[in-house]
DNA sequence: CATGAATGAGCCTTCATTCAT
DNA sequence: AATGAATGAAGGCTCATTCAT
């Protein structure tokens, strides 16, 4: 391991632990020492990367929201169909956060509700993220997948809404045990609000489970 | 006024003030003594009421959900119908939100995502106001007013979910400007999930534009 | 006792704490610990009073310098000629100075070299008690005790120059053991730039440009 | 260049950078990091050649006293009488104040008061320097140019004291604008202190305007 | 020779909380 | 009942300094 692979997997960790200790403590009741502890180095070396603690909690999303925007450009350009899109972008989506707790902890309890992170740089990838969320209405808008009477905003209000009221319901009360258990019946009743007419299917939904 | 209207009056000249200064800056970077000068009252005298910091945050619900809770119950008796219940139930807890934005931000940015805000009696009081709601779609699954294929407990988290996410956007990026606003397109996202089919409306919604 | 006049003794017991642990230490390497343990509070306690370490130490003069503008004020109501009012001023100052030595080293070694403290209002009482010494030279050109041609900025800064000179000699180096003894040499060579002794003037100055 | 000049110079760009800096901003909120920089060196070549923060400190004075000290060995040999001597150093003293600014803020604004210094080698360079001004003084005296009755260790006393007062109020007040304004006025009050009597002169001041 | 990387040590400052009055 | 006074406890942050390379 080089140098510089050293460095950034120390960054890397500091990065971690502080996403745990968060997600368990909360921002202020968690401090730099004890992240700096988890991480193994020193309190000061936490500063040569991150020049404030707040800093530092804002820095926790990038990577992730990183990879799960790579990760779903990809997956999409293999699916056709406004509404697998969507099915798919969700529930990348939720198994991403299923498979993160801590970091889906800092970003939907601490983060989203915290007035200084909205200026943020790392907002601003939230927000390019929910845009893809975007597309796929429009498109559905378009093709006629999606009823054209929907507003497009109130739609990806109650997608997302939904999406995370869910999660943040398992992150605090661990209901369900298994977060993914919840997006079936969450999708089938967002279908509801989707679907054109429910003989209008060109293409059956994935997930469907009985189509005829 | 009597000495012990006095005594409550002060108490919720604190609570008020309480809801305001942590509404603005957060429960961290609030301080009691700013609570205090806001209330004028002194330091120590909050702590004659509320034994802790924390205590005093957690105690800013109650009358509020107190309100909504007899204002729904007085109001919900005159009306017929599972979804004009519902309709009722939402239309009237966003109006308490755009009515009181400081209980609203604290409850939304602060409380509810809150681990020990959980196991308070304060959140005994959200979930017995949810069961509100569940009454009213168990009501409407069995009248037949909403589809019974749809689970309750998703259908729930759907409208909660999306009507949080519209007030916490409203709370923190002003969007929209008046609240209420958002309510018409939100809820006729809803009844699309409701609906179990257009022509089984055996009596019309009250705000229904075009029924024929 | 009353509370009022413990508490400003308190406050009084902090700021000789203070003048002290500076002057001996220096600003730096003082610590608020160091200086409210020495005066037995709190270290909270200290920020009741001074907002910062660096208030607290531009808080030292105020009170010392009060007492020498009153003293003077006071004495040289007494004395008559503007030769003897500069000689009981400047006596004073060097005979306040020796019996007060800590808040000496912190005037003289610390604040009189810092760039903030000039902008500082204990600095400006500084100023005003200099306007003490210009008078006493103003009066003193005008009676014709001493000579006009010398330039009252120039002889001004050449008196307190000089006996700042000394006096800082004796706070770090201890020489004269006693200040006091330094200072009737130093008198005598002030008074030789005043003295106009025209009758001693066996031949004119070579720098006077008006003779006769 | 030769390594060993190359070493030298960057030395001497490290002592610079620190003059700079520690004179904008005085010893405590300089940091070995700004100065390593501004000198263009990493932070461990700093303590190459000086051991500590402190060192780095005391050892800006060497050279400058060094090139002083040679400048007024060469001048003085060409002046005769004590007097002429004596305005001849004090006049290279301030002119190499007001050429070196920074250098002089140092020294005067930090070093002169601090006690560590006074135990330094540097500092006893100093005294070195000021025995120059004594034996102008002691030679004045015995050739009769001086009075004899003054006291000279005061005389000096008054002479530096005065010269630095000025100065300091040159560095931190910006008065006069040209430093080199202030040695006249404050030279001829000087002369009056050391004239003996005007006929006593054995040889004419330098810069005596009008002789006749 | 030169330095990038790393840290130990420590201080100012803040407040929730207490208690004598 | 009400509070002014007082503080204990804690944490973010800074740098001078070191050392492996």
């Amino acid at each position: 391991m080089t140098g510089l692979e050293k460095t950034e997997a120390r960054k890397c960790k500091i990065l971690e632990s502080a996403a745990r200790i968060f997600s368990e403590k909360g921002f202020q009741d968690a401090t730099i020492s004890e992240i700096a502890k988890a991480a193994s180095v020193s309190d000061a070396f936490v500063y040569e990367y991150f020049s404030t603690k707040e800093n530092l909690l804002f820095s926790i999303p990038r990577k992730h929201l990183q990879q799960l925007h790579e990760n779903l450009n990809f997956h999409l350009k293999l699916i056709r169909g406004a509404v697998n899109k969507l099915h798919a972008t969700l529930y990348m989506q939720l198994l991403y956060y299923s498979e993160h707790p801590e970091f889906t902890a800092v970003l939907l309890l601490i983060l989203k509700h915290n007035r200084k992170f909205i200026d943020t740089e790392a907002h601003k990838e939230i927000r390019d993220y929910l845009k893809i969320v975007d597309r796929c209405i429009s498109e559905g808008a378009e093709s006629g997948e999606i009823h054209p009477d929907i507003d497009p905003y109130y739609l990806r209000a109650t997608l997302i809404g939904s999406l995370e009221h869910i999660v943040i319901n398992w992150l605090l009360r661990g209901k369900p045990e298994d977060l993914m258990d919840a997006f079936e019946p969450m999708f089938e009743i967002c279908l509801k609000l989707i679907q054109k007419k429910p003989e209008a299917y060109s293409c059956p939904l994935l997930f469907q489970k009985n189509v005829q």
